[in-house]
DNA sequence: CGTAATACG
């Protein structure tokens, strides 16, 4: 049985942190066969493409162990070249056979295209949770005009606006592909899947790029949908998102409380009954106090080389001290006022909130340029040269959709919403695809489009013709914010560490237990809702699947970054924002393998250490997971384990399997309102089943703590690299081994946090289905887009299930994939390289590199 | 505080 792992990591300066892996490892070859890492994906780089070329040694970015690929960042904010910043690298070990590579995915996505009508609508869905949309519109051929893309050189002259604009001077619109050039998407097209290797960009401690960042996400998103239809094959999203979705991603002191709702719900929290009272009866004081800057006393303390500032809180006459000190005054105000915080959304009028792209056979009159094999970089030149840019810059706001107002009430109790959709689909699915394989298509089809799914609109008549049109327009749109402003901070919201200051100094005082208690309960993530919302909509709308939270949706503690600056990783208040997310297709090739190791951030405490010497546990729960195949050897690539986490219930497409250990981990959950679970697991001497304690022990916040800062124990205060006389003591070196003994299925890698102020996030494929192989493929290859080789007419003819089906990429996303990836041929997996998004190569050893990254800044 | 070029996370 065949396994892939895919680990993705933000190095943050990948030239010192490979450095320091080559220190240890001799190669990154050997690092990455360590872990039994098939593909490694790197955010943050920082490299540019001199340094890839001239220090390709450096960087290990040849080997003939695998092949490297690199994006790097190109300008920032439409100015001059920035180097050592962002960048991206996707090293491919030969297992993962990459077909194809793109370090460019927004050339041929376009702001603004004229040209159709409503009329032309196939059909069009919109996501109500943040108003985004995605339609399709057929168009007769010919129709169609890319408008509103005025290239850099262009750019100036047309600097007086058309009127309606309110683009300021001094900022072109530019192409979708130069608005996000800073080198943070990486696509690489494997045999059985597209990775999309993802560094989101970083909002700003005040929210300053936040436009931007969620222009980005919105591309991104654009971007998986348009992957999805032209290659046929399921999708991989990996990297920093710069975004914490639940609560639980967020440190249970970071999370952010709505003081009405902790009234309300006072009585889901699992803290005595007192607390609860005293809780209840202070929050008017402290709604009252917060609402009147009158009340707030702030002093300025002078420090030897900096100062600080002190809060007193007025409590109707009672004058009290409120947390530590805090840096700004604007800080206390955005911490305390119960006021809502805005961002202005500078990009509001500058770029329209649309993204086309056109499914549509070559040749055609508005891609222009013929087909071309992917190293030839001047194919793209050329098309842009046959294009004909509408220097108007007219756009269209995305209107079009009215939906449901935003916000659509949810709980935060851990990830029922997803889990539900999830099981929702596969039933459904498994229905649909057995009707789809006796070829009675029509009658599906009826029935997904009648079924009244609202949020979708269709056009009856156009869908029954659109055969004979032969472009398809597609257009995702989004609503970037309401009145051109960001809500980053809600009405009557407090950080949880800043509410439990103000109780401190009312004479309420909670435990840490009481604390993750009130975060699990009514805690929100401290990303701002746009941010959020956007994730939900991935995992609910576009059904993909979080390998982590899918698998562990109720652990507490678990992050993958940590602030360096304020040495958080000692006390674990960082937050989970490295993803690895699988379209729902691949669910089922996932290996979850052992529930506590694919929490995996094992560490070598000594209670641990001598588990593992003995081989077994703290108890005899341990050592019956042990039994279970633990794995405790030093070779973990042996035959036995792999089959046996394949074999023995653990991979989960075994339904029962599955069930058996979601129920466990139900059952282990910190939110089942027992308090006594939380903080007190590995003490907990009840009669629970020697496995859940076993996990309980793994997985409790203290050493979620201890695996958090455990490698800091490899951190060195004297130099940077430790030299061969500061060589680890053999304890350490056993602790920095250790970490590559326990195999995570799904999980995290802790790397040193020498390496990165982010661990690695990985999780773990089998490459063939595993029950009795799949269906039958079709030979009917899928692979149509502007470059496509399969004229859209012959496909639709040959292929008409797959082209009727198109309309529901819309009703049923993970329907449509799912069926193209189960019975259609990708005319990747055979025809080599593939037009549509061949446009980079993987780094060779040869002196002029530079020419196959050069990819952007060719001639325009 | 660390990476990298003098800003950014």
């Amino acid at each position: 049985m065949e396994i892939l792992q895919i680990a993705s990591w933000n190095v943050n300066g990948w030239k010192r942190s490979c450095e320091l892996i080559k220190h240890r490892e001799v190669t990154v070859a050997q690092f990455l066969s360590k872990l039994n890492i098939d593909i490694l994906c790197l955010q943050e780089t920082k490299t540019n493409d001199s340094t890839i070329e001239n220090e390709f040694r450096l960087l290990d970015a040849y080997s003939d162990e695998y092949e490297t690929y690199w994006t790097c960042c190109k300008k920032k904010g439409g100015e001059k070249i920035q180097r050592g910043y962002s960048g991206l690298a996707t090293y491919v070990g030969h297992k993962a056979k990459i077909i194809c590579c793109c370090s460019d995915p927004f050339r041929n996505f376009f702001f603004s295209v004229d040209g159709f009508s409503d009329e032309d609508l196939l059909v069009s869905r919109c996501f109500p949770r943040d108003n985004s949309s995605v339609s399709f519109y057929a168009l007769p051929r010919g129709s169609g005009h890319i408008s509103g893309v005025v290239s850099n050189q262009t750019a100036g002259q047309t600097a007086g606006q058309t009127a309606g604009q309110i683009r300021p001077a001094g900022a072109p619109l530019q192409s979708v592909s130069d608005l996000f050039n800073e080198g943070r998407v990486l696509i690489t097209i494997h045999n059985q899947f597209v990775l999309v290797n993802v560094y989101a960009p970083y909002s700003g401690c005040d929210y300053n790029r936040l436009d931007y960042k969620m222009r980005f996400l919105h591309a991104v998103r654009s971007k998986l949908l348009e992957l999805r239809i032209t290659t046929g094959l399921p999708i991989i999203l990996v990297g920093d998102l710069n975004i914490s979705f639940r609560n639980r991603d967020v440190h249970y002191l970071n999370n952010v409380v709505n003081l009405d709702e902790l009234q309300k719900e006072i009585n889901k929290v699992s803290i005595r009954e007192d607390l609860k009272q005293r809780i209840c009866k202070q929050i008017p004081l402290i709604i009252e106090t917060l609402n009147n800057r009158d009340n707030f006393v702030i002093k300025k303390v002078k420090g030897e080389n900096s100062e600080s500032f002190r809060l007193y809180l007025n409590f109707n006459g009672e004058v009290k001290r409120v947390g530590t000190k805090f840096t700004s005054m604007e800080e206390i105000y955005f911490f305390f006022s119960l006021d809502p915080v805005f961002v202005e959304d500078k990009y509001a009028g500058v770029y329209p909130n649309d993204f086309f792209f056109f499914l549509q056979e070559p040749g055609g009159d508005i891609q222009g340029g013929d087909v071309r094999s992917g190293d030839d970089e001047e194919g793209d030149n050329q098309r842009r040269d046959n294009e004909e840019w509408d220097k108007e810059g007219i756009f269209h706001k995305g209107n079009d959709h009215p939906g449901d107002p935003l916000h659509r009430s949810e709980t935060h109790h851990g990830n029922h919403e997803e889990r539900d959709v999830y099981d929702s689909f596969a039933e459904e699915s498994e229905q649909i695809c057995s009707h789809l394989r006796k070829e009675e298509a029509a009658p599906i089809e009826d029935y997904l489009l009648h079924r009244g799914r609202k949020n979708v609109k269709c056009n009856l008549k156009k869908i029954a013709t659109h055969g004979e049109c032969r472009t398809i327009l597609c257009r995702y749109s989004f609503q970037s914010c309401i009145d051109g402003k960001y809500n980053v901070k809600k009405a009557n919201t407090l950080y949880l560490k800043h509410l439990n200051d103000i109780l401190i100094s009312l004479g309420t005082f909670l435990s840490r237990e009481d604390l993750l208690n009130v975060a699990n309960a009514v805690g929100h993530s401290s990303s701002p809702e746009c941010c959020t919302n956007f994730m939900k909509n991935l995992i609910c709308e576009d059904r993909m699947v979080d390998t982590f939270s899918f698998f562990y949706p109720f652990l507490n503690g678990k992050f993958t970054c940590w602030d360096a600056s304020k040495q958080h990783r000692m006390s674990n208040e960082g937050s989970r924002i490295d993803y690895i997310l699988v379209d729902f297709v691949l669910y089922a090739r996932l290996i979850k393998g052992h529930s506590h190791l694919y929490a995996s951030p094992v560490i070598l405490t000594d209670e641990l250490r001598e588990w593992l010497r003995r081989g077994g546990g703290p108890s005899e729960a341990a050592r019956d997971e042990a039994n279970n195949g633990v794995v405790t050897d030093d070779a973990p690539n042996n035959a036995a384990e792999t089959s046996n986490a394949a074999n023995t219930g653990n991979s989960v497409d075994n339904d029962k399997a599955a069930d058996n250990d979601k129920a466990a981990d139900t059952g282990n959950a910190v939110d089942t309102g027992n308090a006594a679970n939380t903080d007190n697991a590995a003490n907990t001497d009840n009669a629970a089943h020697p496995r859940e304690r076993s996990y309980l022990w793994v997985n409790s916040p203290e050493n979620n703590c201890n695996y958090a800062n455990y490698f800091n124990r490899l951190r060195k205060k004297a130099g940077r690299i430790p030299t061969e006389e500061e060589a680890l003591s053999g304890d350490e070196e056993d602790i920095y081994h250790f970490q590559f003994k326990l195999r995570s299925y799904i999980g995290f890698i802790y790397t040193s946090p020498r390496l990165s102020d982010h661990i690695a996030v990985n999780c773990t494929f089998l490459t063939k289905a595993k029950s009795g192989g799949e269906e039958k493929r079709k030979q009917i290859p899928i692979c149509f887009s502007g470059e496509a080789t399969i004229p859209l007419r012959s496909f639709c003819s040959s292929a008409e299930q797959y082209a009727s089906f198109l309309p529901l990429y819309l009703i049923d996303t993970p329907l449509f994939s799912g069926y193209a990836f189960k019975f259609l041929h990708p005319l990747h997996a055979h025809g080599g390289t593939c037009p549509s998004v061949a446009r980079a190569q993987p780094h060779k050893k040869t002196s002029k590199i530079t020419q196959y990254f050069s990819i952007k800044r060719g001639k325009r």
